[in-house]
DNA sequence: ATACTGAGCGCG
DNA sequence: AAAGCGCGCTCAGTAT
């Protein structure tokens, strides 16, 4: 087995071991111990748990390592239940999941040794056995190599939507045999996880608690190692005058982002309500135009369309029609280059040949593009995702992003379709009970604010302390034009638009004051991403040397700005890392690569890392003082479901609507302990669903 | 059959 | 030669 660590004995407990007793005390008695669960699927709504494993050090510093049957749950619930006791898990979310699906909630402190290793090594997997395998030289086989596969077919409902089919035999009936229970989803099973569980306890028990028992005993070795690699870890903050409090990797991860992990837990839990009958209005419709535009392509090209995305789309572009490639895509593996089709290059011939075949081809694809994407991902898997309650439990993931950002999947609900491409208003779908509201609160100019806190440049600051809008106020600073002109500009615009106003009054001086706007608007988005004049150039629509001339205005007005990424810039060069506001850091050794674009890429990274992160902490830290607030989740009923980097959504009983949003704005605008000598400015709106809460 | 990858595109 | 940050999902194509 090539195991390169000594291992204790396994000890198996159930409810009718003798001595189950004794251990429950000794776990009581524990200051931490690492717990895992062994169970019938990865899906966090519907699996439970059937085993779990206990490791921790004895007080005579024998580490122990336990396997325990499901039944003897009830020995421990008073330990389970103590809101301080301190639990270590690989994945905690999952496995405090489990337990709560095991009618035995874990309640005290999550603290998630994946969380902890992504911290340290960003770049490495964050799994189990990867950790041991790379940290402790621990190599255990995996559960379906150990006790045999859990054939593909069995309903994963987390996993790949794809295999979610019913089984037909030749004639095309259905097979009969197990189907996955969750509504509208009918996988067939062939081997569930559970069987292939009961098959291992009755062929090879032993072999069973030797193998769950690993699971907490890696989990406890990785907790005490990653403890001290985080106290070893030394960091600051970006901004130390405001943020004195931290010095290690240590001291950032117990206190943010182990109070996060419930927060997430609690999100997870809560899930979004999903108006089934709303997309079941709506697919048939899609499913409609789809087979439409399909057919209108096929009539096109001439022969009908197998795969909407397939080759044919080049060979129809650039040899039938002998359009030009504008692009060709990077090559891969195989290094061959091909034209690219995309978005841009279909918009560049419907709009250049128009007329002609390939411009309605192309129009054709792109009407197309807009709605296959918002229906496979949103509105034909969804039922398949739904718990009984019709809530989608969508995860967050808090060990992926390398900027200290939450990612959610399985479904994703960051990217939601959202204003002008949402043309089905896919976000009506996600709702509230009857009686409830849905209260979306985001931050304004979050990354602009945190830039002129960050950079102290005084005219950036006075901007948001006279509560103008950033993006006027720059142009006004920067291009030296009165504020009042360019406010005054945007409402004609706003007014023509509506055609209460006629065209002529957009006088040259209106256009300058919304051209000057647009210009510091890409400029400010630009420099967070580290973009070079090329781009700014192409997204200014200018030439590159006017792009270079306003570049330097701004930075001449703004010089504490341009300091301020410097410095990001030659921090990293100096210490290997980017550092945010409350210590997070992230290591980038491609800064000093020889070759321009791995450094350039770097260069970027770090100058956007500190912005980005420290937006992903404010955000985060309103989250934990959002759910700590205890009385808005007992008195008010506020539920919180979700996050979308700068957005926090929830619900609450109507009539505590107003003093939730209050509460909400209170926090999200007051995150820190400390003032960061910028003022936050959360926009907060409620309404029945995500969609009407804008 | 199953797994992986690249391209493309949704969001902040 | 490569020049816009951070994610996840789907599809098509290819590798195993």
């Amino acid at each position: 087995m090539g195991w390169n660590i000594q291992l204790p004995d396994a000890e198996y407990y159930d409810l009718y071991s003798a001595t189950l007793d004794g251990i429950v005390r000794e776990v009581q008695d524990q200051k931490a111990v690492a717990i895992d669960t062994e169970t019938d699927g990865l899906n966090i709504v519907e699996c439970n748990p059937y085993y779990w494993s206990l490791s921790w050090t004895s007080e005579n510093g024998r580490d122990r390592r336990l396997t325990l049957n499901a039944n003897a749950f009830p020995a421990f619930k008073h330990i389970f239940s103590d809101y301080e006791r301190n639990w270590v898990f690989v994945n905690a979310k999952f496995d405090a999941h489990m337990m709560e699906n095991g009618k035995h909630p874990i309640k005290g402190k999550l603290i998630d040794v994946s969380v902890m290793h992504a911290l340290l090594y960003e770049e490495e997997p964050h799994g189990l056995k990867d950790m041991a395998r790379v940290h402790l030289g621990w190599k255990w086989t995996d559960f379906s190599d150990t006790f045999g596969k859990i054939r593909k077919g069995y309903c994963m409902c987390g996993g790949t939507y794809a295999a979610h089919k019913p089984k037909i035999d030749s004639k095309g009936n259905p097979i009969e045999g197990k189907y996955c229970k969750s509504t509208d989803c009918h996988c067939y099973m062939e081997a569930t996880a559970l069987e292939v569980l009961r098959r291992a306890e009755k062929d090879n028990h032993n072999l069973l608690v030797d193998y769950a028992a690993n699971d907490a005993y890696g989990t406890w070795k990785l907790f005490h190692l990653m403890n001290k690699e985080l106290a070893e870890a030394p960091t600051s903050s970006l901004y130390p005058d405001r943020w004195p409090y931290i010095n290690t990797l240590y001291d950032y991860f117990y206190k943010t982002e182990v109070p996060f992990t419930r927060v997430l837990y609690a999100c997870e839990r809560n899930g979004i309500k999903v108006d089934k009958g709303y997309l079941q209005g709506i697919a048939p419709n899609i499913v409609k135009d789809m087979l439409e535009l399909r057919k209108q392509m096929g009539e096109l090209y001439g022969k009908p369309i197998i795969k909407v995305g397939g080759q044919w789309q080049t060979e129809y572009f650039i040899n039938k029609c002998g359009i030009r490639p504008t692009k060709m895509t990077k090559g891969g593996a195989s290094g061959i280059k091909k034209p690219s089709i995309d978005a841009k290059f279909l918009t560049y011939v419907a709009e250049s040949f128009r007329g002609e075949d390939s411009s309605k081809m192309a129009t054709l694809l792109l009407e197309h593009g807009a709605i296959a994407k918002q229906y496979s991902t949103y509105i034909q898997s969804m039922p398949g995702r739904l718990d009984g309650k019709d809530y989608v439990h969508m995860k967050l993931n808090q060990d992926v992003a390398r900027t200290g950002r939450l990612s959610s999947s399985d479904p994703n609900m960051q990217n939601v379709t959202t204003g002008e491409k949402d043309r089905f208003h896919l976000r009506n779908a996600f709702i509230c009970e009857k009686g409830e509201d849905m209260v979306v609160a985001d931050y304004s100019q979050l990354e602009m604010r945190l830039l002129a806190a960050a950079s102290q440049e005084p005219g950036m600051m006075e901007i948001f302390h006279r509560n103008w809008d950033i993006h006027m106020g720059n142009a006004a600073f920067v291009f030296n034009l009165p504020y009042d002109d360019i406010a005054a500009a945007k409402d004609i615009e706003k007014q023509v638009k509506k055609g209460k106003l006629p065209e002529s009054a957009m006088t040259p001086y209106v256009w300058q004051c919304l051209k000057a706007r647009a210009d510091v608007k890409n400029i400010g988005f630009g420099l967070n991403y580290g973009m070079k004049e090329r781009a700014l150039a192409a997204r200014m629509d200018c030439s590159v040397e006017e792009a270079v001339d306003k570049i330097n205005q701004y930075m001449a007005r703004y010089p504490a700005v341009r300091a301020f990424f410097d410095e990001a810039v030659e921090e990293v060069r100096d210490c290997g890392y980017a550092f945010t506001l409350m210590g997070r850091r992230r290591s980038l050794p491609d800064i000093l690569a020889h070759k321009d674009y791995i450094r350039f890429r770097a260069e970027r990274q770090a100058s956007n890392m500190p912005i980005q992160g420290t937006a992903a902490e404010t955000c985060k830290m309103a989250m934990i003082n959002i759910y700590e607030d205890t009385e808005l989740r007992t008195k008010y009923g506020y539920k919180m479901r979700l996050q979308v980097h700068d957005e926090i959504l929830g619900t609450c009983p109507k009539e505590y609507t107003d003093i939730v949003k209050e509460r909400i704005r209170e926090w999200m605008e007051h995150p820190f302990p400390t003032d960061i000598g910028v003022p936050l400015l959360a926009d907060i709106g409620s309404a029945s669903s995500w969609g009407g809460a804008k």
